[in-house]
DNA sequence: GTTTAACCCTGCACGC
DNA sequence: TGCGTGCAGGGTTAAA
């Protein structure tokens, strides 16, 4: 579930509390979690003592740097959250690992569905080799109209399928993909190839504006409640959805209600009439 | 090169 | 009440 803006948005928490602050002491209830590791231990003993300097993102990927050169890398699957807890309250369900920090207080990784991992890794010049595969970010400076426009004229790939892939263009998931091709007004099976360069510029406008609308709103929070911010704030984006889970209701442009396809194993939302 | 399906996982809704 | 089934979905992988 979370995606680009609400990754970010806890990445933003983060960095706002977590920077200058050492770990005392790991804890891993899961081992699922750092699968990525051989033990435990492995895990533990490349963060203890550790102090965290800067908070960066990639994609869906949170990178916390520390001060003994490594990188813990976190990635919240689809249910995963951080939360900070001064450590009084009893973890909820489904608290896999416990990071204590030094000045008290801790970061828990909460995460129903199991499908988020963290692992520590060496940082390097260039990035982290585990995520050289991870394209650039969308809402990089580097992340021109003209890099927008080579990705997808040279490929022919469904829209949404080529927005979605993040080999390349990083951190938009189902939500954000149905939203911007909404906005770009673009049906999401559209051949990657075949835009107009009037309609690729729409779709690198949609793609910058709905992403940064994401994350001016918090992110979104849908009924299952399992996004929430690192102090456990729901986000309020869902509330500005114009497709994603509105199936039936009148498209906001046209007054046409949204279908929903089955398309290969995930929905898909999308106004028949305006978007084309 | 691109598409499709299966897999991992839990909670919940639904039908019988 | 209780069981089985299907669904939600990100990323990876294998097969088509």
């Amino acid at each position: 579930m979370p995606e680009l803006p609400e990754v970010e948005v806890i990445r933003r928490d983060l960095e706002r509390d977590a920077v200058g602050r050492r770990i005392k002491e790991v804890q891993v209830k899961l081992p699922r979690i750092i699968r990525r590791h051989k033990t435990k231990k492995e895990f533990a003993d490349a963060l203890i003592g550790a102090k965290i300097t800067r908070i960066d993102r990639r994609g869906k990927y949170i990178l916390c740097h520390l001060d003994n050169g490594n990188v813990l890398v976190m990635h919240l699957g689809m249910s995963g959250r951080i939360e900070r807890s001064t450590g009084r309250k009893a973890a909820e369900k489904h608290t896999h690992v416990v990071l204590k920090l030094q000045t008290g207080g801790e970061l828990r990784f909460i995460d129903m569905r199991q499908f988020g991992e963290l692992f520590v890794t060496a940082g390097e010049m260039d990035g982290v080799k585990e995520l050289a595969h991870i394209a650039l970010d969308p809402l990089a400076d580097s992340f021109t109209w003209q890099v927008f426009s080579e990705i997808v004229s040279s490929r022919k790939m469904k829209l949404k399928t080529l927005l979605m892939d993040q080999k390349f263009i990083s951190g938009i998931g189902n939500i954000y993909s149905d939203e911007i091709l909404w906005a770009a007004g673009l049906r999401y099976e559209r051949p990657s190839d075949q835009l107009t360069s009037q309609e690729m510029r729409r779709l690198y406008r949609a793609m910058q504006e709905v992403l940064q609308d994401g994350i001016r709103h918090g992110g979104v929070t849908l009924e299952d409640e399992t996004y929430r911010n690192l102090y456990g704030k729901q986000g309020e984006f869902q509330d500005h959805l114009k497709v994603y889970g509105q199936e039936g209701k009148p498209c906001r442009r046209c007054r046409t209600p949204i279908v929903r396809d089955r398309w290969g194993n995930r929905s898909t939302y999308y106004c028949p009439q305006c978007q084309v």
